[in-house]
DNA sequence: TTGTAGGCGTTATCAG
DNA sequence: CTGATAACGCCTACAA
């Protein structure tokens, strides 16, 4: 192994000076320099990440830790999260726990034993469980989305409980009245955040708010399909339903097709969370897009100044989320005369 | 911080008894042990990663490199090495290029200064831009999917070409006669193997072989659009097409649809690689499902033997895919004679 | 079965 | 501007 040693013996310095010139801070003649940078190359010399990481006190890495690597949403978030961390050399990985919870805590020991520097979560434990409270805490943390119970790090996510409620006015706006929502878990705060807003709506529009109209989905495509088959058993059934995320939408739309009921003819659907896919599904799904890459960014800014004793990168951040209409939403079947106006 | 030296100190015991209990190795006396264990629980003491990488002189970090996150295929794949790797007690972390070579660039700095113990890498540049060269691999590897140019480590992946020649044969079965081939970049490995699966098929059934029906995609779903406004502009236009994967055929998804061209009537479509949403495209996709778990463990397999010292892990590994059939595929319009069957 | 001590490669302090 | 040198936290001979 090539190491600073041979460098500086190679270029005739001592390696302190190698160590200037690599760092790129103290001063150093022109001329060794030079024969440094010489050396560095012919040797192919590359500092070891562990030993810098030791002396320095910490690691360069990033971490992303999501339930879910296949949800797009999280790719766009990685993506902005690399691009803001790599302006202050910080490189990242990413981990998923892929919704388990014991996966999860897993992860969390390179949070706890300093590979990572900082770490941008998306938690399905508890701050408890994941040793996040506040004295554990080794590295510097933000939540992405939803925040882990007992927790006082900074949230960066989206307004959801106003594009809840934007979503669903859409559809009261088209004469729909009887609404459902697949919801997610109700302990994530992003559940109780749509269901609000999906209520406000109901409210605002004089709709009925009937606790058995939110169906709780367990996250994943199974959870979707059972909550979309149980909001077609109902009576009356709905005309139109609001999916919690992406995944789920995915499930209900196979329960959909297994039913044979007709889009957006016999049900209208809105969903949280865009894919590209979304445009040439039969019909195309109307959704609400989150700034995913921004949010990214917003939380790797946040956890780099933290890192370099920016005392003040701490508040929650939120950021806008827009519905983008297709063709999964329309006025209801037997054309209902169009919803009153909201009061006010 | 709390080091093995507090830990030594509260158990009244020295730093190499301590470390003894940790690692599992040594013997300890029951009574000692028990100390040890006790002050680590008080103390919430966890062992420093870069410390440990230093003197061990390797770390416990599996990396995947992929040029795409959000494809679903490496989602499972990651899954798989995972799993693998935790059997030996080895953490992985995934990080994506974005398709940018400058970035995966960048990436490989974590592979050449000890960040990783290890590195399964779907590449894009060559083993010679990545430092993947023999001398100075710092780090095993193996490849996924294919292989960077002039390197000899092993590949895990797919049979692309019987199984591309299994497609296009199901729809020269079906009476297709004309077939196009939408390709990704003619320097891959996997696209040069599906193009030979394709025109295999097409020899077999005495199907035209032309150069011209096979569209280079820049890989991205903006070039499998452009690529598929190609073939639709051909004269006389080729009733199927076989696309090279997932992210090509949305964007060829996208110029069907601009072009108000009917699916499977006017043009039948399989593809390389499998989305849960495909089932729920109108028309449903027909496509090609890698085994990407499977690919995930066997990649983990051979890093983790080798980092073991198993020399004998150094072969290439070919799993098979399969065909699932779905509605985007049907005889061509003016219901064309069955092919002939394949001599022989 | 236990403890001491030296070293892993880099960084940073502190004289020169 | 330059060079010794002492940490950083853990591991592992080797000695007891």
């Amino acid at each position: 192994m090539v190491g600073i040693r041979q460098i500086a013996e190679r270029a005739e310095v001592s390696t302190a000076t190698v160590n200037r010139v690599i760092r790129g801070n103290g001063p150093v003649s022109p001329e060794r320099r030079k024969r440094v940078l010489a050396a560095i190359a012919e040797l192919d010399y590359v500092p070891n990440a562990a030993a810098r990481a030791l002396t320095r006190g910490r690691s360069n890495l990033l971490g992303l830790f999501v339930p879910d690597i296949a949800n797009p949403f999280y790719a766009q978030v990685a993506k902005g999260l690399e691009d803001r961390a790599a302006e202050d050399g910080f490189r990242c990985v990413i981990s998923s726990s892929d919704f388990d919870p014991a996966r999860e805590l897993e992860l969390m020991t390179m949070y706890r034993d300093g590979t990572l520097a900082g770490l941008a979560i998306s938690p399905l434990g508890s701050a408890a469980d994941l040793g996040l409270q506040k004295q554990g805490a080794r590295v510097p943390h933000v939540f992405i989305d939803r925040r882990a119970d007992g927790s006082a790090a900074p949230l960066v996510g989206t307004s959801n409980r106003a594009t809840a409620r934007e979503a669903v006015s859409s559809l009261l706006e088209q004469g729909h009245r009887r609404i459902a929502m697949i919801s997610g878990p109700r302990n994530f705060e992003t559940a109780a955040q749509r269901i609000a807003g999906y209520q406000d709506a109901l409210r605002r529009y004089g709709a009925p708010v009937e606790p058995g109209l939110v169906l709780q989905g367990y996250i994943g495509e199974r959870g979707g399909r059972e909550a979309m088959e149980a909001v077609l058993d109902q009576e009356p059934r709905p005309t139109a339903v609001f999916s919690f995320n992406n995944l789920l939408t995915i499930g209900a739309l196979a329960a959909v097709r297994a039913r044979g009921v007709r889009m957006p003819d016999e049900l209208s659907l809105v969903t949280f969370d865009d894919m590209s896919l979304f445009a040439y599904v039969d019909p195309p799904i109307t959704a609400i897009a989150q700034p995913s890459y921004d949010i990214g960014r917003a939380a790797a800014d946040l956890l780099v100044r933290r890192l370099e004793g920016d005392e003040r990168a701490t508040g929650d951040i939120t950021l806008p989320a827009r519905l983008i209409g297709r063709g999964s939403t329309a006025p209801p079947a037997p054309a209902g005369r169009p919803a009153p106006a909201p009061p006010g």
